[in-house]
DNA sequence: CGGATCGTTGAGTTGTATCAAGACGGGTGG
DNA sequence: CCACCCGTCTTGATACAACTCAACGATCCG
């Protein structure tokens, strides 16, 4: 179905006023653009390397990953993204997709076309700067990975994700004090941090053991914020976020 | 100095020409561009986190790096530019630099105002859009770092970094058939691939060992190229050429 | 109440880091 | 033009982070 000026238009022209301020008109421009909106269970892929998509899309709920497999089949999450975000906007230019992305939760996503898009980029240059600023920000996240990835031992690495989720999802409402959920399996924890998932439940175990997490289910909670951030060597300033 | 058309400026419409095709009124706009051209010789840094920068710049000639460093002092090298790159185009919307950027060989940059840049990218979405491709293409090639960082061997990194290099340098003539000049040291190769410079160094005398590549100083010759791609796991895909 | 998925544990293996010392090589000053 | 020096490359020995394999326990769901 295609909405009007529905709770997926609200969340981007939302999410895009964190970045710019919009005048009526770029805010009644947003408005009109096509969303489609689907319902998608876990583990669907949205998108597949080599494809040539025609849209892009906004994750309205729940959450996806972007990956990559190597020939020898073991498989490397370079992103999350949570509701807000827009994972696939680089497809906009890059016509040709290098990663596949998929749900890791069930999601509720809004599908737009890239013409529509490039419309409203040609027209309104500070729309087209958020969205570009989006992307930007996701590159810098990728930077701020491969360092970890690189430089860090797994025990750091688990601790800094920890950290970035908690801002993240703090940013859309989605995190209480000190508590979030993430109901994300130890393997695609795993594939993000570049471990093993046997290696991934050890360092959760040592991480509750040295009380910087507390867990139950798929609940997280961070009895002492300081702590893990300086377990994560986590500075916030790669996620660019306004207020700072 | 500022230098009114010049060699930069032919180098950097060039790069844009290879992505979309410019109108001769965009050509002059670019033209127009105040291009303040400077010598740094190698281990200068250009930017460095924290920074504010009110310019981007071009690289003319020579290689630069962008990099991190973690609490521990640990360094990771998130990237490397050749000529025709403008590496710090991100800054023109995210305002703190999240990354240091370093020369790594002796280099002629020309620095561009912000000021300069969007005004043109407002005036001309094609130009920015090709801008805009730049950044992305970069967040491309930071995806598959990542990957092989976290999930391929450093042997197979190295293999794949090299190919990297001969693709993007033949791209702007700085490669010869199945030659290539890499005047980069193994410490900076350590850093860029996750890896010790003492393992880089067993890496690439096993690389020569296997017949995937041949040195002399700096030079680095591919015998056969297949054989270096396979062991690379190597698609140029991720690099988004435009013959392809 | 099976069956599938996910989490947990143990044992053995390996890729890669670290440390330390020596060899090479190219530039600089005497 | 030689001698020195500093950065880079190379080599060996040792240590450990993390992987793989394999099995078992816990959950959730239909």
């Amino acid at each position: 179905m295609t909405v009007r000026p529905s709770a997926s238009h609200n969340l981007m022209i939302r999410k895009l006023e964190s970045i710019v301020s919009l005048s009526d008109e770029e805010k009644q421009a947003l408005r009109g653009l096509p969303i489609q909106v689907t319902s998608l269970k876990t583990d669907s892929d949205i998108v597949r390397v080599g494809d040539r998509p025609s849209h892009s899309f906004l994750l309205v709920a729940g959450f996806t990953c972007v990956y990559k497999l190597t020939a020898e089949g073991k498989r490397q999450i370079v992103a999350f993204h949570v509701p807000g975000d827009m994972p696939d906007l680089h497809s906009l230019h890059l016509k040709v997709m290098d990663t596949s992305m998929a749900t890791v939760t069930p999601c509720t996503i809004g599908f737009i076309q890239h013409e529509a898009l490039i419309q409203i980029c040609d027209r309104y240059p500070r729309i087209s700067a958020a969205f570009w600023r989006e992307t930007l920000v996701d590159a810098s996240i990728f930077r701020e990975w491969m360092t970890g990835i690189g430089r860090r031992e797994a025990y750091n690495r688990m601790a800094h994700l920890l950290c970035e989720f908690q801002v993240r999802l703090s940013a859309v409402g989605l995190a209480e004090d000190d508590t979030f959920d993430l109901p994300i399996t130890q393997t695609e924890l795993a594939d993000a941090i570049g471990a093993s998932n046997v290696h991934v439940n050890r360092i959760l175990q040592e991480l509750r053991a040295n009380g910087l997490i507390r867990t139950s289910g798929t609940q997280v909670n961070v009895p002492d914020w300081q702590k893990l951030k300086e377990a994560g060597d986590f500075d916030p300033l790669y996620l660019h976020l306004r207020q700072d």
